[in-house]
DNA sequence: GCCGTTTTCGGCCCGACTGTTTTCAGTCG
């Protein structure tokens, strides 16, 4: 997947490069078309291979050719052309936070500064002094960003994961707030992206300032960069920026919509808005001065002729002309999952273990639970288990279950020696008569599932592969060894089943489990993709177990 | 440069905030 991602960096270098030039409109065509290149599920090679280039939203003849070019000779013209007209260091003055294009380009064409270096000596020299548009105030800016600047580059984005804790906290603290009704986390937080450039909190309530006293008094508060009537900026402890925006109570759906983004999703909705005669802002659908919709999200897509469209796939990816076309098909939610397959025991797990494990499956609404007794190299530890689950393990062996097996695989492993590898591999119903762990032997209805496959997320075709033709569902969720939401895209795509984790095992796997919820559904994926919402042929007879 | 169940040409989302200004430009999300 390499090869996307070069791609949309090179088209992100010629939006900025034709952004400094002065152009108006194709800084953002390329970046459209960046975006959209980044989220694709499958290889550019491919699609350019079957001629299917155009038919990727922001991509047209132009771009198409571009890609074609690069493709086959590794590089682009028109990008190395532009890079001739431009020195580099303006490039890197354009970047600086709060420094845009348009500065970038007069600092170079008026002011001869071609780079931070040259800014620098520039304001030291007094070059900037009674220039127009540059007062007292944005020079001591200008110097305090370059010297920020000079220690680490520009926040990178952080993997959704990683931000999860932090995120709960803050809307936690945020919802104790008296005065406070509604708090959501937006923004690609809400669309449950792999990566997160920064949280977007949204909260209702009829008094921001003290909202935003209590915000900037978190102790995962840092730095309060920005604070206006209605937003208040903040850098966090983690290096994380927070963008809090606050809102009274009847804007709540209007706000939700709109802070949740995203861009390409927005600038859709609002253009269609405009061809009906409509406005639509952060407070609401608006027919001239009247405010139509703004409650609640299903308002604002309902007055523009929509069904609601899962804030996951607000990507402009042809949802929007989804929801122009009925009720929106329905994606799997946290509710349909009926089952967890994938659970590590511990070596020295005993039947309490056990039990209280299915305890906890019981009170989720699990109706099976499958338990790996393997360490992640494949290697058995059934010796290390407590005698009773062992013994559960052996009865399961038994009486056969219908091929069960969780396929692990070290870093590296290849997929054609995966089977032979299986682990046992349980499959325990909740509730089940007291006296040992119950064994399901028939459960729903995959043959395999496949996880942990090793640390390299661009091989996960392979996988994909594997699982199609052994019929394995595979996992979705953060971190290695399990598909993004684009690889799961491309499973759905292909007839191979996922399978979500439930968060069973622990606090920290709830996170994990939220994420891969998440993922599933960015994938597009219905309840009949996902193998664990498939209920146990076998339904309440528990007699076959023994 | 892309795009179109009103368009193959003429559009291209919208508002908050900041710093600079006497009404706006630039940046950001």
């Amino acid at each position: 997947m390499t090869t996307n991602q070069d791609v949309a960096e090179l088209f992100l270098g010629i939006a900025d490069l034709l952004d400094l030039l002065g152009e108006r409109f194709k800084p953002e065509a390329y970046r459209r078309a960046a975006r959209s290149i980044e989220s694709l599920s499958e290889d550019l090679r491919a699609v350019a291979a079957r001629d299917e280039l155009r038919s990727i939203p922001g991509i047209g003849e132009a771009i198409d050719q571009k890609i074609r070019e690069y493709l086959s000779t590794g590089r682009v013209e028109y990008y190395e052309r532009l890079r001739q007209q431009v020195p580099a260091g303006v490039l890197d003055l354009m970047r600086l936070p709060g420094l845009g294009p348009k500065t970038a380009r007069r600092f170079w064409v008026e002011l001869q500064v071609d780079g931070p270096e040259p800014l620098r000596a520039a304001i030291d020299a007094g070059r900037l002094n009674g220039v127009r548009g540059f007062g007292e105030k944005k020079i001591a800016q200008l110097r305090a960003m370059l010297e920020e600047s000079k220690g680490a580059g520009a926040a990178e984005r952080i993997p959704i994961e990683r931000a999860y804790p932090v995120a709960r906290r803050l809307a936690a603290a945020l919802r104790r707030e008296a005065g406070v009704h509604e708090v959501a986390l937006a923004g690609s937080f809400r669309r449950g992206r792999e990566t997160v450039g920064d949280l977007d909190i949204l909260v209702t309530s009829d008094e921001p300032e003290m909202v935003f006293d209590t915000f900037s008094a978190l102790p995962e508060v840092r730095t309060v960069r920005m604070r206006g009537g209605t937003k208040e900026t903040v850098v966090l402890a983690n290096g994380l920026q927070a963008d809090l925006r606050v809102v009274e109570p009847d804007s709540f759906g209007a706000a939700l919509q709109y802070f949740t983004g995203s861009k390409d999703h927005n600038v859709r909705l609002r253009s269609l808005a405009r061809d009906r005669g409509l406005k639509v802002n952060e407070y609401g659908v608006f027919r001239g001065d009247e405010r139509i919709a703004s409650r609640a999200e299903e308002d604002v897509y309902r007055t523009l002729g929509l069904s609601w469209i899962p804030p996951e796939l607000r990507e402009d990816r042809g949802e929007i002309e989804l929801a122009s076309k009925g009720p929106f098909p329905r994606i799997v939610e946290g509710r349909d999952l009926v089952g967890e397959l994938h659970l590590h025991l511990r070596p020295d797990a005993t039947a309490e273990d056990v039990s209280s494990l299915l305890g906890a499956a019981k009170a989720r609404g699990l109706l099976y639970v499958g338990v790996v007794v393997a360490t992640v190299s494949g290697e058995e530890v059934a010796q290390a288990v407590a005698p009773e689950v062992l013994a559960a393990v052996r009865r399961s062996r038994a009486s056969r279950p219908r091929a069960y097996a969780v396929v692990e695989i070290g870093p590296g492993g290849t997929p054609a020696s995966v089977l032979e590898m299986a682990p046992e591999y349980l499959v325990l119903r909740p509730g089940a008569p007291s006296g040992g762990p119950p064994i399901a032997p028939s459960g729903p209805a995959p043959v395999a599932l496949l996880a942990h496959f090793g640390g390299d997320r661009t091989a996960t075709g392979a996988w994909l592969g594997l699982g199609r033709s052994v019929g394995a569902a595979v996992e979705v969720g953060p971190g290695e060894g399990r598909l993004d939401s684009s690889a799961a895209r491309a499973a759905c795509e292909n007839g191979v089943a996922l399978a979500v984790p439930t968060g069973l095992g622990s606090p920290e796997e709830d996170a994990t489990a939220e994420v891969a919820l998440g993922f599933a559904r960015r994938a597009g994926a219905r309840p009949e993709d996902v193998v664990n919402t498939r209920r146990p042929p076998t339904g309440g007879n528990r007699s076959k177990a023994r």
